[in-house]
DNA sequence: TTCGCGTCAAGAACGGTGTTCGTATTGCGT
DNA sequence: ACGCAATACGAACACCGTTCTTGACGCGAA
């Protein structure tokens, strides 16, 4: 009677964009070296035994990744998922502490799946200014290929395994060229707030009609320019005449949203690199 | 029964930054000259008629921002708001269509205190950057000295009333030194997410301990520090070297936190600035 | 082989949520 | 003073996360 549809976990996951082929599917939850954090104390009644219940942890993961694909962040709950595996909520308490722990596994999950393999770093500053954004990029694919999974990220700083290679891979990057301490320490949570909000903006416009296609949703986001142009001119002249530009409609191109997040990128890397020591600048110009 | 605490309203407002004070407060909910949205189509069954009920919207609203002020936005239900009136959460529906109509309107309301009135704007590219900062700032500390009612805004584009004359003075702001159009019309966009995201991730922090100091605040982010450095090193080389700048601590002052919202400030900024024409960086040279 | 024990599955229940329905009560115009 | 319409709201519905407690099961010891 539970899992009805048996092969389609990953479907949705498929079809992003160039970028995540590129992403290395970095040995997901492996990585036991990594000893646990001290907060959340006592780390739980997690049972490690594994005889061969249909039940694990990954599967419970697996599963709720899927719901979420299917049916979006908010259809998932405990007794959802549970009912995948044809059972009850209580069933799911024997892998993982609570729905929260549950949210962290589903992060880390992400974490895993956006991994970007850094590879040598280029010494031109244009060349380093791609590679963040294309690592910027890879993980926000990763996002809005999985619906509104984004919400699960919310507040939740991915320190799992696959959450710290990834912020070890960033800072890497970051300091490559001399990034100053502290700008390279606080660029990681500037970058995954970006991320994330972005995600979640992008999916919001989505959901308003619920399966849009792209014209449909482009079509609602102009219904929002129609309202706010018509707001009255000389209490609103600026919101007025940005309208248009405002939901995205440059003047040619439709595909709005994805340049939404390519100019927030361009902002946030062009600030970034203020920060760069003018010798990194200089060394690109040889 | 219920009412127990008469007069703690505004407590945790009070005391918010300097900032504050100079956010005028704009007429809230007061604008009947903006037509509503076309969107969300039938604009619901609220009743107009305002005999003389002890129930209606604006005190619903208020009632709804003092619950997140005392207990935070967890503790927000339709039945813990009707609860401070003494009735039931049915009593509500007259009012307000729903819980996220009434979050519509929370974020109004939030909207009309950090209000910020922009004054005349100088040639100065400097003083435009700070007086950016300021008005980015007046909305930071609202949402911090409101607990996290940023939770509130998370995926909602201030619409209302409110919201769109901040949204105006913004984009009146950012025009000023000739800022090309979609820069401007999505830098709004960029700063809401930034202020917002910024606010709950500093809550995260002061959550740990519930009812936590600033320096039990800062233990919490040092106990993190010391398991980031903790890592293997062999396999985190940035992220355990960076661990203490990571968690704020660098290396004098300690109230870090707030260092780094400005940090992102900064970055956001100059990345902003960097859209500027060539003519409004020599203006500012006279 | 049979008993007992320990482990895991899961039904039922607790206290919460947003929302709706239908009834009770109120205030006002006539 | 009466009747009516508009408001107030208790009760109920279908969910939620979590816990308690019972049931089923496999397996080693007697």
């Amino acid at each position: 009677m539970a899992n009805e549809r048996p092969g389609a976990a990953g479907n949705a996951a498929r079809q992003a964009g160039d970028l995540r082929a590129a992403a290395s599917r970095v040995s997901a939850t492996r990585a036991g070296v990594i000893p646990p954090p001290p907060w959340a104390p006592d780390a739980g009644p997690r049972r490690t035994r594994a005889d061969k219940p249909a039940l694990n942890r990954d599967a419970i993961v697996a599963t709720a990744i899927r719901v979420i694909d299917e049916e979006g962040y908010d259809a998932v709950s405990m007794r959802r998922v549970a009912q995948e595996f044809g059972t009850g909520a209580a069933s799911l308490y024997a892998y993982v502490a609570n729905k929260d722990e549950l949210m962290d596994l589903i992060v880390d999950e992400i974490m895993a799946e956006s991994a970007v393999h850094v590879q040598e770093i280029s010494g031109d500053v244009v060349a380093w200014q791609e590679q963040l954004k294309n690592m910027i990029r890879a993980g926000y694919q990763v996002l809005v290929s999985h619906r509104d999974i984004a919400k699960v990220m919310l507040g939740r700083i991915p320190f799992g395994p696959n959450g710290l290679r990834n912020i070890e891979n960033m800072l890497k990057l970051l300091r490559a060229h001399g990034m100053p301490d502290h700008v390279a320490a606080y660029a990681g949570d500037l970058i995954g707030q970006y991320m994330v909000g972005s995600a979640i903006e992008d999916y919001m416009w989505r959901e308003r009609y619920p399966e849009a296609t792209e014209a449909e949703v482009a079509e609602a986001m102009g219904e929002v320019g129609d309202y706010l142009e018509s707001l009255p001119a000389e209490q609103f002249p600026n919101l007025t005449a940005l309208a248009r530009v405002m939901v995205g409609e440059k003047g040619e191109g439709d595909e709005s949203h994805f340049d939404r997040f390519e100019l927030g990128l361009d902002i946030l890397v062009r600030g970034l690199t203020t920060f760069l020591p003018p010798e990194a600048h200089e060394r690109g110009r040889d």
